[in-house]
DNA sequence: GGCAACCAGATTGTTAACAATCTTGGTTAC
DNA sequence: GTAACCAAGATTGTTAACAATCTGGTTGCC
């Protein structure tokens, strides 16, 4: 079996279609399932007691959401991502949530402008105490709380594609040397220039951020070549 | 029946599921199915000869991709799509596509720089003709030049995401007056600038040409509204 | 020893029947 | 005349059995 339960020791009982589409969904965001593992339906069936079609149903939308690869009559495997593809993801991010800067920059509210605020404030506290775990989940809260500010509704779903197919290297990134107090300088950025109303320097700033994130990546990159 | 053999005469016998997905997909794009109109099962499965699971999971894909919607034991429609998501849709691919047009400018080669600059000149000849449908064509050609020499898969992927969800109108705003003039302008700029190799240049032609196309949505838009 | 054909087990693809749910039309009570 | 109700038909959801395909190891042959 290449799905035991020591592996994915999670979600132990009774599933529908969308159960087991965020069951196996959150297991690959989080690194319980490793990229290239097998999926048996077998082993989906039994671990979330689901009926196969809906296991069958749930991989299909999981291939289409582009984090598992399905061949026929070869089952599903979690789909590998290069670290090239991962430098194409983050380009795209760099403009769509760029989009989302400018437009949050325009339509955010008094209210809204606290909460992000806080989140600054948030970030600055976990770099000082070097907790990179909170930093990272902060992180995310950030990009989600602007995405949400901006109301477009269709570069919030490209967003949650992009995000689902690319967190894998989100931690790496953070581990980087130096890199969260870079990080959050260009949030505080960010969230500055949301709140001040300037679209234009809103966008650029979130790009900025994104393209410097696109640069870790590629250091990443040198340095694995360099082994 | 909702489906009639007299409304969608197409592709009259055997179906795998991605035949039926193209099918659907097809028919949507070229206004055969019309917005909101009902897709049972049934009628699908004797329209193209494929089995009730064959259809079921093209449904499930047609709605992952955004132009099918599903209701649980109300079936599956033709999701009609607002001119104010059109507009939405509309600005994620300006974003996206001026990411495609800098790529492009980077790597485009010599070989490249001719055909792109052909269908320029076709485009010229399709407005000098008044024949709108040319222009239309070849309007999403150039489009899809751009997309492929940029050799982006990532962005290349979420424009047909976006593309199949808003082809509907992009027929509309080509018959407002004088449209295709003002788009046939924007276009050359966009060739000409991405073949001259300028990144940044390339960016904002694509992109001031797809806002421009965002203000004739929102004219458009107007226009009904007057009735 | 190496190679090719082959066989058994595992895994996925397909189909058909059954169950659950919704819609529609008519009927009845008020 | 209207509104609530109910039953029949239509439609989708679920399950289980069967068929097709692939994988890995074994056997026989050169």
């Amino acid at each position: 079996m290449a799905v035991s339960n020591e592996m994915a020791p999670d979600e132990p009982s009774t599933a529908t279609v969308d159960g087991v589409v965020t069951a196996v969904r959150d297991g690959i965001m989080q690194g319980r399932y490793a990229p290239g593992q097998r999926l048996p339906e077998a082993d989906l069936v039994s671990l979330y007691q689901a009926s196969r079609g809906a296991v069958r149903t749930a991989l299909a939308q999981l291939e289409s959401e582009g984090i598992v690869l399905r061949e026929r009559n070869r089952g599903a495997r979690v789909r590998p991502i290069s670290l090239d593809e991962a430098v194409e993801i983050t380009e795209a991010r760099a403009v769509v949530e760029g989009l989302c800067a400018a437009k949050a920059a325009q339509r955010i509210t008094a209210e809204e402008k606290k909460s992000l605020r806080a989140l600054g404030d948030e970030l600055r506290v976990a770099v000082d105490e070097g907790d990179v775990m909170a930093y990272t989940r902060v992180n995310q809260e950030v990009h989600r709380a602007v995405r949400d500010i901006s109301r477009h509704e269709t570069a919030g779903v490209m967003l949650d594609r992009l995000r689902t197919q690319s967190v894998r290297y989100h931690y790496t990134v953070a581990l980087l040397p130096g890199r969260p107090a870079v990080g959050m300088r260009e949030h505080v950025e960010v969230i500055e220039s949301v709140c001040s109303g300037d679209a234009d320097r809103a966008e650029q700033t979130m790009r900025a951020h994104l393209l410097s994130v696109v640069d870790a990546l590629q250091q990443l990159d040198a340095n694995l070549h360099q082994w």
